[in-house]
DNA sequence: GATTATTTTTGCGAAAAACTGATCAATCTC
DNA sequence: GAGATTGATCAGTTTTTCGCAAAAATAATC
C-alpha cells in the first residue's frame, strides 16, 4: 500500500533523457541517486522497466507500456499541484459570497470593480439572501463569507461591523413632508406609511426603534421588497422608511430622500465568516478589500 | 519541481476518514505522522486544504476542488503500479514472438496450448517472418524472442538450439522413388526436383549439403513457399526436398515422406533473444517453456 | 583478444527526513 | 467543571536518502 511518485519520476526522466546522467541532472540529483530510485521502484514492482548496459539503454516491454501512463499521471499531478499553488500565490480562483440584496446592489459593485481590476481572472458569485439566509449560506459553506444585517450572531459565526446604513424617509415631491428641513420620527406619526414585510431583516430594527421612542407609525401598505415600496412611493401612495443604501437615486426623479433624526436609527452591516473558516486565497483577498471599505461608505 | 504523492495520500485519507486518527490507522501511521504529512503538503501548496478544529474537520474550498482529482490520480497510480506488480507476480501480460512459418504451424501450437493452460489470460502474438526477418524483429524489439533457423548469428543475439529438423523427400505415391526402402541424396540426382526460392532460410543449407557431398540436383521448378511446393508435388509435377516439420500429413493423402540419409541434412531451429534482453515475466515463462521442448520434438 | 574509456552499480559515512510517543491545548459531553 | 476525545507540537530516535568514491560492466579501440 506504499505509493510514491519519486521512483516513477526517475523512471520517466531516464526514459526521456535516454541516459542516467542527464536524467540525474534534470532532477538535480547525482546519477547514483537516480540509479537507486529506479532500483527501488523496480524492486517494488518486481519487474525491470529499463534494459540497460553502459552504452545503451532501452525500455523493457513492461516499461514501454507503463511510460505513457506514468508520464500522464505525473503531468496531471504536477498540474493539479501547480494550479493550487497558483491559487495561493496569485490568489486565483472563484469566490462565492452571500449578502442581502441591498448590499449586492449598492455596496458591493464598486468593491467588486476594484477587486476585478486587481484579479481580472477571478470570478465572483453573489448569492442574494435574506439576512437569515446569508448566515445559513455561510454556515453551510455555500458561501465563503457573507454581508448581512447586524443582529443575533450564530455562535459559530464571527462578524466585523462594516458600515451603518441609516434609515431615511422616502417620499414624492408632492408629499406634505417633502420640503421639511429636518425630520424626526415623531413627525411621521400622522402620515400613513408603506412598510416592509416580516421577512426583511429591517423590520425588527424599526419595530424596536418605535417602541423605545414611544412612536407609533401607521402602516398603510405592506410590501415584501424594498424596490416594490419604492415603486409605491413613486406612484404617490405614501411615504416609506427605508434603509438609505437601498435607494437608487436615478430611478425615480420625483422622489425625495429625507434624513430622519431623534433618534438616528440605522442598521449595521456586518461581514460574517465562520469562526474556524479557512478562506481560499481569492476569497481572503476579497474579504480584506471589503473590510477596507468599512468607513468610507455613505 | 518536487512532486510526491505521500502528502496527497494523507490528504485523501483524512478527507475520506473524516478524522486524523482513523486516517492514520488506515495508513498504518501515527497520528502525528499524518498531521505532519498534511502540513508539509499544505506548506508546499501555500494553501490550507482542510479546516480543522479538534472536534470537527471540513474541506476548504480549495481542498474540496482538489479532492476528486487527488483521489482519481491516486487510484490510477496505484492501479498502474499494481498491474505491473501483477504482471510480475502472476506473469501476466501479452507476449509477442517471431518465428519462421514452419515453426508457427507445426512446432509452436502444442507449446502454446500448454502455455495457455497455465496462463489462460495471456495473449500470444506470433509474427511470421523469414529467418532474417525473425532476427530483425527480435533486434528491433518487435518481438521479445524468436525461433528461427540456425545460421549466422548477429552479434547482439543469443541463440539456444532447439531441435534438428531433418530434410526429407516428398513425393506422390506414383513417383519412381516412392517405394524405396532407404534413400540417399545421390539417389535424387536423376530426378528433377521442385526447389524452394532464395529467400527461404533452407536454401543455403541445401546448397552447402550438395556441394560438400558432390551431389548435383536438378531444379525443375522454383517456388517461394513450402506449401506451394507441396501442392506441386501432389499434382505429380515432381518430388521435393523439404524440412520435415513443414509437412502437414493430413493435407494430401497420396503424398509420401521418405527419410534421406548419407548424409542426414537438417536445419537447426534456434531460440533467439537479444543478449541484453530483459524479457517480460509473461515472455520469460513462454521462453522457458519453449526451451523445455528442446528434445522431445519429432 | 586485450585494453581503454565510459557509464552504471555498489559501499559507506553523513545528513536529512520521517516517525513515534508523550504532552499540550481546545472542544465537547456529562 | 471534570473527564474524554481529538489535533498540534516537541524532542528523541529510527529510517531513509544522498553524494562521493571505488568497483563492476560493457562497448569501442587498438
Amino acid at each position: 500500500m506504499k505509493i510514491d511518485t519519486i521512483g516513477v519520476q526517475a523512471f520517466v526522466a531516464i526514459a526521456e533523457c535516454g541516459s542516467f546522467q542527464t536524467a540525474a541532472e534534470s532532477l538535480f540529483l547525482s546519477q547514483a541517486g537516480i540509479t537507486r530510485r529506479l532500483q527501488n521502484l523496480e524492486d517494488y514492482l518486481g519487474v525491470k522497466l529499463i534494459e540497460r548496459t553502459t552504452r545503451s539503454m532501452a525500455l523493457t516491454q513492461v516499461g514501454a507500456e507503463f511510460l505513457p501512463h506514468a508520464k500522464r499521471l505525473l503531468i496531471e499531478l504536477a498540474g493539479s499541484l501547480n494550479e493550487i499553488r497558483d491559487s495561493g500565490r496569485l490568489k486565483r480562483g472563484s469566490v462565492t459570497i452571500a449578502c442581502v440584496p441591498t448590499v449586492g446592489v449598492r455596496f458591493l459593485p464598486r468593491i467588486i470593480q476594484a477587486y476585478s481590476r486587481q484579479y481580472p481572472e477571478n470570478h465572483i458569485k453573489i448569492l442574494d439572501h435574506t439576512s437569515a439566509g446569508v448566515s445559513r449560506a455561510v454556515l453551510q459553506r455555500e458561501a465563503e463569507f457573507g454581508i448581512t444585517i447586524a443582529g443575533s450572531h450564530h455562535a459559530e459565526l464571527f462578524g466585523v461591523p462594516l458600515i451603518e446604513d441609516k434609515f431615511v424617509l422616502v417620499c414624492r415631491d408632492d408629499h406634505p413632508l417633502a420640503n421639511l428641513p429636518a425630520l424626526e420620527w415623531r413627525d411621521l406619526e400622522p402620515h400613513p406609511l408603506i412598510s416592509i414585510g416580516q421577512f426583511s431583516g429591517n423590520r425588527p430594527l424599526l419595530d424596536r426603534a418605535q417602541q423605545e421612542n414611544g412612536v407609533s407609525l401607521q402602516s398603510l401598505y405592506e410590501v415584501q421588497r424594498v424596490s416594490t415600496a419604492l415603486g409605491r412611493v413613486a406612484e404617490g401612495v405614501g411615504a416609506a422608511v427605508l434603509p438609505g443604501l437601498a435607494l437608487q437615486r436615478e430611478a425615480y426623479p420625483r422622489i425625495r430622500v429625507l434624513k430622519l433624526g431623534n433618534p438616528v436609527v440605522s442598521r449595521g452591516l456586518v461581514l460574517i465568516t465562520r469562526k474556524t473558516a479557512e478562506l481560499s486565497p481569492a476569497a481572503e483577498a476579497l474579504y480584506e478589500l471589503v473590510k477596507s471599505y468599512q468607513d468610507n461608505a455613505e
